[in-house]
DNA sequence: GCATGACTAGACCAATCGGTCTAGTCTCGT
DNA sequence: ACGAGACTAGACCGATTGGTCTAGTCATGC
């Protein structure tokens, strides 16, 4: 598959998986060029502003793939809560078989970066795209979109802070939990 | 006060706000040196194992730092929730006063570190303070030990998720709102 | 069959990286 | 008074950083 792959998609791909892993100022050039197998001219060609345009191109990617496990999760769901708990095992098991290791794509890639407002930009337009991704499945399995919105942000913020605990533990049973403190496992 | 400080607090504070702002490998030695005031020297005198060494000392004092404003939110508490929202509005007012940029220390700090298990057990262990302490603050107020370790671990990844939401946004709400989602401000 | 633009290839660059090392200063105990 | 160790000071180092630039390859239209 990767053999087919253009040079501007491998650039991305192997981009986004690096700065994923380390952050943004973590990888270099050099590394993101060599595991992609692409000379530099060829990244300056089709990212004239470098590095920085890699790492949006990356973060878009990154993007485009975590809405695909969004609408799977959410797909064969009968209820809101079903879809998200479903959408939280798949990242915790995607979170296993990286080695305990992946964070959220977007923070490590887009945060760590130059705090220039482009990348906060950015970041802030996918979370948000991520979030009306999930309440459109809400409103779509019957939740008020009043109570759908909250929801799902409430669901995307959890994950990223279990995302986070995870990491740090090595562990992806905080993910696997979020569904139960977004909705409540137990009478309050 | 800063005139006053050692050699070795003047480094790990301004270290500390450097990699909170722009994480572990978007700073360099050269800067935090500048804005220190401290020759290279000294900074391996202190730190043998200077970047590193640094970063870990400069995380464990944001640690106690904010273990401190964990401790004012609690003190004044008449109950769990009380403490919580006002620790949530406490960081939510230093997000805002920081010019909407600050993150979570720890994880700017020591997650885009190099990706070596001392950083990482490290974070966890910070991580770990900090949910203990709530915990504890929790059972002072009246909760069952059990419930408020579920609560204090879902506080944290609450304000995990919801800084780096309010960081994108460049927009304090969510983290005002973490309350509200882990406590339930309506009926499911 | 040849000109053209898209793309690849990598040598090369100044700047910066984290880190080492030696010299010098300051403050003690004696 | 002086020796010792803690600490400061910064010149210096090789490696690596992101980025530029020129040469070359390749497919396509004419």
């Amino acid at each position: 598959m990767t053999t087919t792959l253009s040079t501007r998609d491998r650039l991305i791909i192997h981009a986004a998986q690096l700065f994923q892993q380390r952050g943004y100022h973590g990888v270099g050039l050099t590394e993101i060029l060599e595991t992609a197998g692409v000379p530099k001219g060829s990244l300056y060609h089709h990212f004239p502003n470098g590095k920085a345009d890699l790492a949006v191109a990356a973060a878009d990617w990154a993007s485009v793939d975590l809405l695909r496990i969004v609408d799977d999760a959410f797909g064969e769901a009968v209820d809101f809560r079903h879809g998200a708990t479903t959408l939280c095992f798949k990242l915790a098991k995607l979170f296993d078989l990286s080695g305990h290791w992946l964070g959220c794509p977007i923070s490590s890639t887009l945060f760590e970066g130059p705090a220039n407002d482009l990348f906060r930009t950015e970041a802030a337009r996918i979370f948000d795209v991520w979030i009306e991704a999930v309440k459109a499945h809400g409103v779509r399995l019957g939740l008020p979109p009043a109570k759908a919105a909250t929801s799902s942000e409430a669901l995307w913020i959890g994950l990223q802070g279990a995302w986070t605990l995870s990491r740090a533990r090595r562990d992806s049973s905080p993910l696997r939990h979020v569904p139960d403190f977004v909705f409540g496992s137990d009478p309050q």
